[in-house]
DNA sequence: CTCCGCAGTGAATACGATTTCTCAGGAATT
DNA sequence: AATTCCTGAGAAATCGTATTCACTGCGGAG
C-alpha cells in the first residue's frame, strides 16, 4: 500500500527516477510539462518520500535531540522542561525538523545517551540544558564538531553557541525587589551548587545586596535539591537560625513552594511575616495559596531562539553573535505582599 | 573523525565488510578468531553503526512516535503528559528504541502530523493518546497496517491493541468514596465531552449514584476545558444552582484545583462545606492548599505496558490480550476531609 | 554549414549497513 | 582415494533517494 517509491512514480509518469526526485526538490532545471506530469502522479498516489532513505542519502535525519537529566523526576515534576519542549517542537516543526527526547536517570546513563546519539548520527544536533560549570559534554561535542546549542548557561566558553535567560539579572531583580519592599534579612535557596543557574542567580543576589549596602551573610545561603522536598528541608534549616530571614529568594518555583509550605507549617503568615519569590513563573505559581511571585523566564522565546540557532548551525549558516541573552521579567503576586 | 564505517573497520582488521557486520550482529556463523580481531578494531576506534543506514536497510528507525494534542497548552500545563513521556522513554530505551515527540495546536495540524509520520516512515509505531469516540486516526492507521497502541481508551474496537487505566472504575471509586462520606449532592465536572475519558469517568459516576439509590441530576454535570480556567468557569456555573453540590468529582486535577480556587474565592471552606476529588494524582495535588484527594492513574505502568506492546507489535510478536486495563487507586488527602 | 553551448533528461553511482548468494577448503563418509 | 557435507567468509545485491555525469537535440554565432 504505502510502498510506493520514486521509481514507481517515474514508471507511471513515463520519466526517469532522477526527474521525479528533481521535481520533488523543486529543481529549476526541470521542464514545466514534465513537472506537471510527475506531480499529477505523485498527487494521485499520495506519494511522500521515505525519510529513512533521505536521511542516509543526505546524511541528515532532520531530528533534533534533547536529553532530560534526572529523569523521570525532572520531566514529570518540573513544568519548565515540558514548556521548553513544547516550544522547541513547535519551532523545529516550522523548519521541517522533529524532536527526539531522551531521558537519563544517572550521570552515567546520561553520558552513554549522549555518546550514542552522537555516534549513531541519529540526530543532527543537540540542545543542551542544565549545563554544569565544567561540562564534559561540551568538550566532547566540540571535539567531534557536532552541532549543539547551550540553553541556560550564563558564562559559556567563547565560540560556543548559547542562549540563556539573564540569570544574573533575574537574581538581581528578585533580590532588589525585596529590598525595595523593606527587607534586609533575605535568604537565598539554591539548587545543586554545581549548576551554573544556581550560581548565576546567586551572583545577582549578592550584587543586589552589595549595591544596597547590605552585608552578605553566608548563613542565609543554602543549597538543596530542586524539588518540593528540597525546599522544605532548606526552609527547616533557615528557621533554625537565631535570626531567621524575613524574605526568601528561591532558585525555582518548586523550591519556593516547598519552602512556603514549611513556613506555613510553622505558623508563619505569608506575606506579612515572610515574603517569597521564585523563578520560572511556572503554572504552579497561580495554583498555590498565596500565589507566588516569580521571575519569569521567557521560555517560548528561549526555546525558539535556541532551536533556530541550532538549525542554522546544522545547515551551515552563520550564527552571530554566538551568545544571546533573553531578558527576564518579574511577575508580582501575593507572596510578596 | 567520527566518519568511520564498516569498510574501514574491515580494512584494518583484514576481513570483509560483511564479516564486520556479522560480528556486530552476533552472527554465530563467525569464527572466534575473526570475531576477536574485528572487535579489537571496533573497540579501538570506538565504532558504532550509523543509525541512518541501518534504518534504510532494515526498514525500521527504532523510533516511536507520540503526538501531544492541544499544544503547547497541554504539554506545558498538564503534568500527565510529561510523566507519561518520562516512562515511555525509559521503557523504549530498554528495548533500544527512542521517542519522537510531536505537538499539534489544532485538529487540522494534528491530522497533518500523523499523516506525515505515517507516510515518511519516520517512526516505526505510534502511541495514541486522547482517543476520541470516533477516531479517524484509528481508521487511517488500521487501513495502512501501521503499528499503534491506544493509551487511555476504555472501549476500543476489538482487535485494536490498547492499554487503559480503568476510567469507569475510577469514576465509580471517586463517587462512591464521597457517598460514603455522607454526600448526596455530588457534581461531576468533565473535560471535553467528546473524549472517552470524560465519558467513562462519568459512566462510573452514574453507576455509583445508581448503586446507592441517588437520583442522577443532569444539572450537576458540566463539561469544560481541561485547565485551571476551565475548572473555575465550571464551578461558577455550579454555584449558580439553587442547591449547589456539597462535593465535586472533577475529571482531572487541573479542573479540580481551578474549581477549588473558585469555591474558596466564594468563601466556601474546604473540605468542611464542600469536598473535592480529582484524577491523575499529579504532583499538583500535594502543592495546593488544602491538598487534593485524587484517583491515581498508575502512569508508569500504563506507559511501560503500552510501550512494551507497541514494540511487540512492531517486531511482529503476538500481543494478547488486545485490550489491557490497569487498575486505578484512590489517594486520600485533605480536600475530602 | 559547422561548431559550440546549453537546457533538459536519463543512466549510473553513492550513502552505510544487512543479507543472500557463492564458493573455497577442510572434515567426514563410503 | 574420491565424493559429499559443512563451515566460514568474501562478493554482490539491496534498501530509496539525491546527485553527478554524460548524452541528446536545438538554437545561435561565426
Amino acid at each position: 500500500m504505502a510502498d510506493i517509491k520514486q521509481s514507481e512514480i517515474a514508471r507511471l509518469a513515463g520519466v526517469s527516477q532522477a526527474t521525479v526526485s528533481r521535481v520533488l526538490n523543486n529543481d529549476p532545471q526541470v521542464n514545466e510539462e514534465m513537472r506537471r506530469r510527475v506531480l499529477a502522479v505523485v498527487e494521485m498516489l499520495g506519494y511522500v518520500p521515505d525519510a529513512r532513505a533521505q536521511s542516509l542519502r543526505a546524511q541528515r535525519t532532520r531530528l533534533l535531540g534533547l536529553v532530560i537529566h534526572r529523569a523521570p523526576h525532572a520531566l514529570a515534576y518540573d513544568p519548565f522542561f515540558s514548556a521548553l519542549m513544547a516550544s522547541i517542537i513547535e519551532e523545529a516543526g516550522r523548519h521541517g525538523y522533529h524532536l527526539c527526547v531522551d531521558a537519563a536517570r544517572t550521570p552515567r546513563s546520561q553520558r552513554a545517551i549522549y555518546e550514542e546519539l552522537l555516534r549513531t548520527r541519529r540526530v543532527d544536533g543537540l540542545i543542551l540544558v542544565e549545563s554544569e560549570t565544567r561540562d564534559q559534554r561540551i568538550v566532547r561535542l566540540t571535539e567531534q564538531g557536532f552541532p549543539f546549542v547551550l540553553l541556560g548557561r550564563y558564562d559559556p566558553p567563547d565560540a560556543i553557541c548559547s542562549v540563556d535567560n539573564d540569570n544574573v539579572g533575574a537574581g538581581f531583580m528578585a533580590t532588589e525587589f525585596l529590598i525595595r519592599k523593606g527587607h534586609r534579612r533575605i535568604a537565598y535557596i539554591g539548587g545543586a551548587s554545581g549548576l551554573t543557574v544556581t550560581r548565576d542567580r546567586l551572583q545577582g543576589y549578592r550584587h543586589a545586596l552589595e549595591q544596597h549596602g547590605i552585608a552578605y551573610d553566608p548563613h542565609y545561603v543554602v543549597f538543596t535539591e530542586s524539588s518540593l522536598l528540597g525546599g522544605q528541608r532548606a526552609m527547616e534549616d533557615l528557621l533554625q537560625l537565631p535570626q531567621p530571614p524575613t524574605a526568601v529568594v528561591a532558585m525555582d518555583d518548586l523550591i519556593a513552594v516547598g519552602a512556603m509550605r514549611t513556613a506555613q507549617g510553622h505558623g508563619i503568615r505569608i506575606p506579612d511575616e515572610m515574603a517569597f519569590i521564585g523563578f520560572n513563573d511556572t503554572p504552579l505559581c497561580e495554583m498555590v495559596e498565596p500565589t507566588l511571585t516569580s521571575v519569569a523566564i521567557d521560555i517560548p522565546t528561549l526555546a525558539r531562539v535556541a532551536t533556530e540557532r541550532l538549525i542554522a548551525l546544522i545547515e551551515g549558516r552563520p550564527v552571530e553573535p554566538r551568545r544571546l541573552i533573553v531578558p527576564a521579567q518579574l511577575r508580582e503576586r501575593e507572596s510578596t505582599g
